[in-house]
DNA sequence: GATGAATGAGGATTCATTCAT
DNA sequence: AATGAATGAATCCTCATTCAT
C-alpha cells in the first residue's frame, strides 16, 4: 500500500507512459497552476518530447482535466456511498476519516480541488453540480437533525459551519506553505496527518454544539 | 466610505492611472492569478496601450507587487498594533473584527493571499518572515494564557486551529465561488459580511473552549 | 587646451544641452554602434527626459548624423586644405601630423568612422564622393611623383598602401580594446600617443620605399 | 572547394536548417552587427518562421556565438599549429598565406572579427586570452630573434607593427565599402585576393627592415 | 525647454499544437 | 509511440516618436 503523497514523488519508469505524464503533471499543475505550467515543462519531467505528450492527450486542458478526473474519482466514491448513510455522528466521523484519509494519498489533488475553488473554474461547476450540492444537502438535513447543532448555531451560521469544514479537511494542504514556514512543521509528513485526524474529529464534535 | 469589494469595480476615469492600473491587475490578478492575466489584458481593461503599463510599472511582478503591497499594507498596520496587544478575549475579538472588517473592504487581496499561500511564493515568504510569524508566536503566547484553551485542545492541535483561524477569515473569499454554486448564496453580500463577522466571533469562541 | 580624449568624459553640466546630448551620443554610439544604444540610453547619460531629447533632434537619425558632422568637420577642414598641398614627403608628414593630432583629440570619432566603413553607410557615402575620393586622388598622384614609391611597389598593391595608411590612422581606436588585451597596454594614454605618432612617420616612410 | 566568400551566397536549400541558419546569421551579423540585425530577418532570409529559430538555438546570442565559433574554428587550427613554428621569414610567410587564405575563404567571419574588436565584446576577451595573446608573444618572440627587426624599429614601435599586421590581414574586409567607393575596385574579387597576398609578403618583409 | 505619459511597431522569446519521419 | 522541427499566436518588454502640460 502506498504511502500518502504517493504521488508526489516522480513515478517509476516502467509505469505507463499516459500514467507518468498525469503523475508529473498533477505535481506540477498542484504547484503552479494552469496556466503556469507548460507542456514542455511536464514532457520534460517525464523525459519525453513536447510533442510526445499529445500521442496520449489531445490537448493540456484535456490533460488537466484527466489528472483531476483520476484524482476525484475516488472521491466521487466517498461521497456517492456517504450521501445516503449521513445519518449520524458516527457516519459523519466515519466519512470524515475517509476522505481525510484519501486526502492525504492525494495531497496534490486537494490543493488542484482549492485552485479550482478560487479560479471557479468548470471543472469545479460540474462537480458542484454533480457532487457537492447533494453532499451538502445531506449534510445540512443530517445537521438539523442534531439538536446540538440546532442550538448551538444560528440559521444563518451553517454555510460557514460547512465552509469551516471544507476548510478544515483541505486548508492544511492548501496551506502547506504557511505551516512551514509560519508555524515551522513539516506540513505533510505522517506526524502531521495523524494530527490532522484528530484534530479534525475533535474540532467537528466542538462545531457541532458537542454531538 | 467606500462599501466591501471597493476596488471590485472598474474605477473612476479620472483616478490616477498608476491606480486604474492597480485596480485592474487586483482585480484580474485575484481572479485568475500571476499566470494567468497578460499585460495586455490588464492595459485593455484599463483602456490604454500595451506598452503604457511600463512607463508606470517596470514590470509585470512589479506590479503585481505593488498591488499586494497596496493591499497588505492596512494588515500590516492592523497587525502591527495588533502583536503587542494581544491580552485576552477582547482584544482578540477586537483584532478579528478589524480583520474581517479590512478583508471585506478588500475582497480580492483576500484571494490574492490564499493564491500566494498555494503558490508558495515569494511574497509569502517576506509576509511570513516579518508578520505572520510574530503574530502567531503572540497569538500563540494569548492562547497558552487561557486556561480553557490549555484544557480544551492538545498540544497538537494548536497549529491546527491557528491554521483554523486563518481559514475562518479568508476562507469565504477564496471559496466564494463555492458559495455560490453549492450553497446558493451571493458570497460578497453585506448580508453574508454581517454574518460572517458573526460567526466568526462565535466559532472562535468556541474553538477556543468557551474563553 | 583640451588633453587628447576630450569628449570621452561626461561633459560639464553648463554646457548647451545639445552639447551635452552630443557628447553623451558620440560616447554611446562609438562604443556600441547606432542600433545598439537607444534614445533612452542618451538621455539617461545626460540626466534628460527621454522626449527632451527631440527638442534638440528631430529625430535619432539626426542625431547620430550631428554627431558625426560634428567630429568630421575638422577632418573636412583639414583634407581640405590638404588635397592641394601634397607635394612631398613634408608636406605628407604634416598631413599625417595633423590627422593624427586630430584623431587623438576626438577618439570616439575614430571608432565611429571604422564603424561606418564597416556598415559601409549613408555617411560614408557621402564623404566618399566628397573627401575620400578626391584625397585619394592627390594622394596616388603625389606618390607616383616619387620614384622611391614606384620603384617599391607594383602597381596592384598602390590600393593596399592607400588602405594601409587608413589603418594606421584609425586602426589604433578601433583597436583599442584588442592594444588593452592582448598587448596589455593603455591605447589611448598619452604615451600611446606620442608612439603612435612616431611610428606612423617611420612606418609611412618605410612603405614609401624611403622617401 | 568553395571559392572565395562561399558562405556569402544564400546557401542550399538542402543543406540542414541549422547550417542555413547559421549561414544567414553569419551574413547578417557581418553586415550590420548583433544589434542590427533580428531575429525575424534571419529567420526570414532561410525561410523560416520566426520562433522555428529557437528549435536550433537557444537564444539569438547563443546563435551569434555559434556563428563566431564556427567561423574561428579554423584560425584556431591554424593558430594552434603557428604558435610553436613561428621560426623565420618563410614559416612567417607560410603562416600569413594560411590566414589570408583563410579570411578569403570566410570574409564575413573577418568583419564580424573587426565588429567584435571594435565592440571589445566578450568573444574578444575569451579570444585574446586563449589565442592571441599566445600568438602575439610569440611573435614577438619572433620578431626579437630578427636582427633586423630589431634595428629597424624601435622597442616602442613594436606594438604598432603587430596591430599593423592585424590591420594588413583584416582592414581588407572590414574596408571593403572603402575600397569600393574611394578606390573604385571590387574589394572581394578573385584579382583583389591575389593582390592582398602578394602586398601583404612585401608590406611584412618591408616592416621587418628586410627580413 | 523639460516632463511624464501615450502610442504602435517591433524586439526576443515561449506557447500549444501539428506533422512527417 | 516517440521525435525533431515547424508554425502562428501570444508572451513580456523596449523602441523611437509624439504631445499636452
Amino acid at each position: 500500500m502506498p504511502g500518502p503523497g504517493a504521488r508526489a514523488q516522480p513515478t517509476d519508469a516502467d509505469a505507463s507512459t499516459a500514467t507518468r505524464i498525469l503523475d508529473a503533471a498533477e505535481i506540477l499543475f498542484a504547484q503552479r497552476g494552469f496556466a503556469g505550467v507548460s507542456v514542455r515543462e511536464i514532457a520534460g519531467q517525464v523525459g519525453l518530447n513536447q510533442g510526445s505528450i499529445y500521442n496520449h492527450f489531445p490537448s493540456k486542458q484535456s490533460l488537466y482535466e484527466a489528472v483531476l478526473q483520476r484524482g476525484l474519482t475516488p472521491f466521487r466514491e466517498i461521497l456517492e456511498s456517504a450521501a445516503t448513510e449521513l445519518t449520524g455522528p458516527d457516519a459523519r466521523d466515519a466519512l470524515l476519516e475517509r476522505l481525510v484519509d484519501q486526502l492525504w494519498r492525494t495531497p496534490n489533488i486537494a490543493k488542484l480541488i482549492q485552485r479550482e475553488v478560487l479560479d471557479d473554474g468548470e471543472v469545479l461547476e460540474r462537480l458542484s453540480e454533480q457532487w457537492l450540492r447533494p453532499i451538502y444537502t445531506a449534510g445540512r438535513a443530517a445537521m438539523d437533525a442534531v439538536p446540538q447543532v440546532r442550538e448551538s448555531w444560528v440559521e444563518r451560521d451553517i454555510p460557514f459551519v460547512v465552509l469551516g469544514m471544507y476548510h478544515f479537511l483541505f486548508g492544511p494542504f492548501g496551506s502547506a506553505a504557511l505551516t512551514r514556514r509560519v508555524i515551522g512543521e513539516e506540513p505533510l509528513s505522517e506526524d502531521m496527518r495523524q494530527a490532522h485526524i484528530d484534530f479534525l474529529k475533535r474540532a467537528t464534535h466542538r462545531l457541532m454544539g458537542g454531538a
